[in-house]
DNA sequence: ATGGTCGATCGTCGA
C-alpha cells in the first residue's frame, strides 16, 4: 500500500498537476491538505474518475484537508477533539480498506513566535499528543500525515544559522512535534533515511515561491507522515516527490510517500 | 531594503 502526503495549495488551482501525479506515481491512498474551498467547490468528481473514493473537510478560502482512496473510506472524522470552538478545516481522519486508519493534519501555521496564532499552534499540538495517544491504544495500523509546519531538525532546514528559534523550527514546536514521537509514532522518511547516513537536502518537501528558494535548493523538511508500531513493522520505501515542486504552476509544497508491506 | 510570490477573491489576509 502507497500511502502519500500532499500540501496542495488549492485543489482547483492544482487540479492538472494533482491528476498528473496520481497518474504517474499511483498512490493508492492521499492525504491532502490546504485544499482551499467549501466542499461543493471540491472536484470530487474528476477524482473518482481517476479511481478514487473521496472524503473531504472543507473551509471558505482557507485550510481544508482531504483524504483520497483506491479502497473503501469509513468512520471518518473531520474535527481534531479538544477544542470545540475550533471550526478551522485541518483534521480529517478515517479508516481505508477495512483496517489501516489514516489521518490528513494541516498544522497552523503560527504566524510568528509569540504571537496569538503560535499558541494556537502549540495549543494544536496538545490536541494531536491526547488524541494519537488514544489512537495508539487500538494497536491499529495508523498512519497520520500532512503539513506539521515544523522543521524537527537542524538537518531539516537548508541553513540553520538563518533559523535559529524562528518560526517552523523554535523549540516550542519542535518540542510539540517531538513529544508525537515520543508517544511511539515514527517518522517514516528518518526510518529509511537517517540524518548521518544521507544528503538532507534531498529530503526538503518545503520552498518559499519567494527569491528563487526552489532553484536553490533553499527548503525545508515540514511535511510528514508518522507511523503507529503496527504501521511501522510493514514500512518498506518512503520518499520525496520534488520533481513535482519544479513544474508548471506548481504548490510550493512536494508529496512524501511511503509504502507499506501489507498482509 | 521589514521587501519578495503565490491563491482566494476582488482589498486584503494568510502562508
Amino acid at each position: 500500500m502507497k500511502i502519500a502526503s500532499w500540501n496542495i495549495n488549492s485543489v482547483r488551482a492544482r487540479l492538472e498537476n494533482l491528476a498528473t501525479w496520481l497518474r504517474e506515481t499511483e498512490p493508492d491512498v492521499v492525504l491532502l491538505q490546504e485544499t482551499k474551498c467549501i466542499e461543493d467547490q471540491f472536484p470530487r468528481e474528476a477524482l473518482e474518475d481517476l479511481g478514487y473514493t473521496v472524503a473531504v473537510k472543507g473551509q471558505k478560502s482557507y485550510n481544508g484537508v482531504a483524504i483520497l482512496s483506491k479502497f473503501s473510506i469509513e468512520d471518518v472524522v473531520t474535527h481534531l477533539p479538544g477544542d470545540l470552538e475550533d471550526l478551522e478545516a485541518r483534521y480529517i481522519e478515517a479508516v481505508v480498506g477495512g483496517k489501516t486508519r489514516v489521518a490528513s493534519l494541516y498544522v497552523p501555521n503560527g504566524q510568528d513566535v509569540g504571537t496569538e496564532k503560535y499558541l494556537y499552534k502549540l495549543r494544536f499540538f496538545k490536541r494531536l499528543y491526547d488524541h494519537f495517544q488514544r489512537l495508539l491504544s487500538h494497536r491499529e495500523t495508523l498512519i497520520v500525515g500532512g503539513d506539521y509546519n515544523v522543521a524537527p531538525a537542524d538537518s531539516d532546514v537548508y541553513d540553520p544559522s538563518l533559523f535559529q528559534s524562528r518560526l517552523l523550527v523554535s523549540p516550542e514546536e519542535r518540542a510539540g512535534f517531538r513529544s508525537l514521537l515520543n508517544l511511539g509514532l515514527v517518522d517514516a522518511i528518518r526510518a529509511l533515511y537517517p540524518e548521518h547516513n544521507v544528503d538532507n537536502s534531498t529530503l526538503y518537501t518545503w520552498w518559499d515561491y519567494r527569491q528563487g528558494s526552489f532553484a536553490k535548493n533553499n527548503g525545508l523538511r515540514i511535511d510528514h507522515l508518522l507511523l503507529s508500531p503496527e504501521a511501522t513493522d510493514k514500512l518498506s520505501s518512503a520518499g520525496v516527490d520534488r520533481v513535482f515542486r519544479g513544474q508548471l504552476k506548481p504548490s510550493d509544497h512536494a508529496p512524501v510517500w511511503c509504502t507499506l508491506n501489507m498482509p
